[in-house]
DNA sequence: TATGAATGAGATTTCATTCAT
DNA sequence: TATGAATGAAATCTCATTCAT
C-alpha cells in the first residue's frame, strides 16, 4: 500500500512532472469513498458505487489504492488527520482553566456533531476491532493532541488551585469523548427508543452544559477560587 | 410498574418434546446469527456461515425468517428484549437513593461490559440509521424500564432532600448509557490510540466510580444530608 | 395420476362413506390453482402460493394431484370441460342459418371475452406445445361440439340455398375462434401498441358484427335468398 | 412516410474488429436468450441455460442486461424491431389495391409462420399483461407501420372505387393479425383437438386465400370495378 | 495514465417435494 | 386424512478484482 503519507492530506500539488490531475483524482475518489464507507460500512460499501460517483474509473481506484481495503484505510487515515488538525487548532492556553474546559468540551461536542461521517467511520472501525487502525503506520504515529491540551488545562487549574480533585487525564478525555460520541453515534437508536432527537439545538446545548458541569465537578472545580 | 410485558419469546416450550422441534431450530439459528451479525455486521454477515454453524440448513433460515434482513431483525429484537429483561430485574426501590444510583450505574456498566454483542449490534443498527429498529413493532412497543427506574430513584432522592439539582431524566440516562456504551463500543479504537485497555478490571472499576461520582454530582447529591 | 375423470366435474357429492370434504377440498384447490396458473403460467405458478390461498395445505395438493404438473393438468381438463359444456348448451337448430351463424359467432366471442382465464390457459398450454393436452386421456376423448354445431348450420344453409360457397368446416371454426381468441389473448399487447382497448363494449360489438359479416361472406350468404 | 426510424440496433459495427467486442457478446447473449425465452417463457427460461449456450458467462448477462427481466425486455424489443423492419420493407404502393391486400395478407401470414419465436414471445408477454411492453420506451415509440400500409391501400382502393364498404383500419388490421397469429400461436392445441396441422403447406395456402377473401369481402371489393 | 470489457467465486433466495407424526 | 417442519438442488444475482488495449 503506497498510501501512508504521514502528513495527512494538505500538500498543495507539488508541481512535479507527473500529470497534475493525479492528486485531484485521488482526492475525488477519497471524497466519494468516504461517503460510501461512512454510509454503508466497509463490507456494505461498493467499489462499483464509488467508481460510478467519481470522475474516474474503477481501474484507477485499484491503481491508486490497491484494493477496497486500501481505500478504506486511506479514508480512515484522512478522517483521523482532520480530527487531529481540528484539535491542534484550539488555543485554550490563555483562558481561565474552567473556561478552557468549557470551550474544550464545547469544541469536542461540536466536532462530533458536525462530523457524523467521522463518528460513523470510527463505529465501523470498531466493528472491525480497529484492525485497520492498528495496522496503519500513519495513524499510530499520529499524535492525537487531545490529551496534551487537557493536560495543560488541568495542570494550570491545579496550579491555580481551582481544580481540587485528582483525576486521570485519559479518564477525563474518555468521559468527554464518550458523551460527544454517543450523542451522534447512537442518535438513531436513542431517538427511536426515547423519542428525543439529539440533533436539536437546545438538546445539544443542554448536553454540552451538562457535560461541562460534570467534568468540572469531577475536577473538583471550586467556583469561588 | 407501568411496564407492559411484551412477550420476549421466553415461555419454556409448552409440551416438552415436540415433533421436529421448531422452537429449537429457530433458537439455534438465532444464537448463531447473533454471533455472526455482531461479529461482521448485517452486510458482512453471511447466511452461509450462519447455516454452517447450525444444526439445520440454510433453507430453514428462509423458512422461518424470510430473509437475511428478517433474521437480523429477529436477532436485534431478541437482544433488546434481553436488555429489557435485565433492566427490569433490578430492585433498587428499597435502597438509599445514592446507593441506588451507584448500583444502577454499576449494573448498567456491567451489562454493557458483559454484552459486547449487544453493543456491537446497536452500533451496527445505528450505521443503518436504526431502520430496522424503527420498523420493528416489537421494539417500538418495548417499554425500556431504565427511565422508570431512574425516575423512581430521583424522585425518592429529591423527596429526601439528598438530590438537590434539577436534571432531565432522559439526559441522565443518556449520560450513564453513553459512558457505559463507549467503554465497550469504542474499546478497540481507544485502546489503539491511547494504549489503554478499557476491559481491564481496575480501569473498569475506576470508570464506574467516576461515572457514579459524576451522576451524583449532576444530581447535586449532598453527602451530609 | 388419478385425476382423469372423463365426466368433467359435476357429480353432486355421491354420498359414500368417505369424508364428504374430499371433493370440496379438491374443488377448493382447483379453483385457486386455476387462478394461479392462469395468472402466472405453469412455470410461474407457485405451489406455495396455491396452498396459501386454500383452506388446506400443500400436502393435500400432492395427495390429490400428485404433482404440480398433475394439478395443472386437472385445471386444464376442467377448463376444457367447461367450454364443452357451454358449447353443448347452445341450441341453434331451429334458427334460420344466417341467424344461427350470428348467434354462434356472438356466443363464441362472448365465451372468450368472459373466460379470460381459459384463453390464458390455452396460451400457456401452447407455449408448452400442448404437451399436457396431448397427454390427457380426458381431453382427447372430450368431444368438442363446435364442429358439429357448425356442420348442422352450414348443412341447413346449403340445403336452403342461402349458403352458396363451399368452405371447409374446420377452417370456418378456426376463423371464428381466431378472432375471438385474439381479442382476449392479445388484448394487452394490442392495447399497448395501438391504444385500443378491445374490452370496450362498442369495440366488442363492432368486432362481433365484423366477424359475422366475414363468416357469412365466406359462406356466400345471399341475403335475398 | 410518417414512420420515425427508431434505431433498432442494426448499425453494422463501426470499427470492424474491436477490443473484447461488446456488441458481439451482447448479440450472442440475445440470440440465445431469445430462443430460451421463446421456448420456456420468462418464468421458465433459465439464465444458467442461456449462459451455457453462449460464448460468455452468466456474469456478462448481468453486466449488460442487469437482470433476467432486463434481458427479456431486450429480447422483446429486438423481436418487435425486426417485425417493424419487415413490415416497412413491403412496397405495395404501386400494386392494384386488391392485389396489394392479397400480398399484405400473405406477407403477414408468412411473417407469423416464419417467426414462431416472435409469436410465442408475444403470447408470453400477454400472459404478463404486456407489462414489459408498456414499460419499454423503445417499443412504445416504435411506429408500427402496418396501419400506415393498410391506410394507403384502402385509400387508394376507395379512390378507385374498388373498395366500397367502410371499415375501421384498426379492425381490419386486427382481423389479419388475429388469423395469422392464431394459426401459429394456437397450432398445438388446435392440432391436438382437431387433428389438423396448421403448418402444412396446403392448409397454409388455403388459410391465406380464405383470409384474403374475407378481407376483400369486408372491404366490399367489387371485382368488376 | 486511462478505460470498458470481462470474470470466478460466492452471495442470497426460491421451489417442488417429502418426512414424521 | 391431515399438518407443520424440513430439505436438496438449483435459481438469480453480486462483488472485488483483472485483462487487453
Amino acid at each position: 500500500m503506497k498510501v501512508s503519507k504521514a502528513r495527512c492530506m494538505s500538500e498543495p500539488a507539488e508541481k512535479t512532472t507527473r500529470r497534475p490531475d493525479a492528486e485531484r483524482t485521488k482526492a475525488d475518489i477519497m471524497r466519494v469513498a468516504r461517503e460510501e464507507f461512512a454510509e454503508h460500512g466497509l463490507a456494505g460499501g461498493r467499489v462499483d458505487a464509488i467508481a460510478a460517483r467519481t470522475q474516474t474509473t474503477k481501474r484507477m481506484i485499484y491503481y491508486y489504492f490497491g484494493s477496497k481495503e486500501g481505500l478504506y484505510l486511506a479514508v480512515l487515515e484522512q478522517a483521523y488527520c482532520e480530527i487531529r488538525d481540528r484539535e491542534s487548532k484550539l488555543s485554550l492556553a490563555t483562558l481561565h482553566p474552567a473556561e478552557a474546559i468549557r470551550q474544550l468540551v464545547e469544541a469536542t461536542a461540536d466536532h462530533h456533531d458536525e462530523s457524523p461521517d467521522f463518528v460513523r467511520l470510527v463505529c465501523i472501525e470498531n466493528i472491525h476491532y480497529a484492525r485497520y487502525l492498528k495496522g496503519s503506520e500513519t495513524i499510530r504515529t499520529l499524535n492525537l493532541t487531545a490529551i496534551d491540551t487537557l493536560a495543560d488545562i488541568v495542570a494550570r487549574g491545579r496550579a491555580m488551585g481551582v481544580f481540587t480533585k485528582p483525576i486521570d487525564l485519559l479518564d477525563l478525555h474518555m468521559f468527554i469523548s464518550a458523551i460527544s460520541f454517543y450523542r451522534v453515534g447512537n442518535r438513531h437508536s436513542f431517538g427511536t427508543l426515547f423519542g428525543q432527537d439529539m440533533g436539536e439545538p437546545d438538546v445539544r446545548t443542554r448536553h454540552k452544559r451538562l457535560l461541562t458541569d460534570a467534568v468540572l465537578g469531577l475536577l473538583g472545580y471550586a467556583e469561588a477560587a
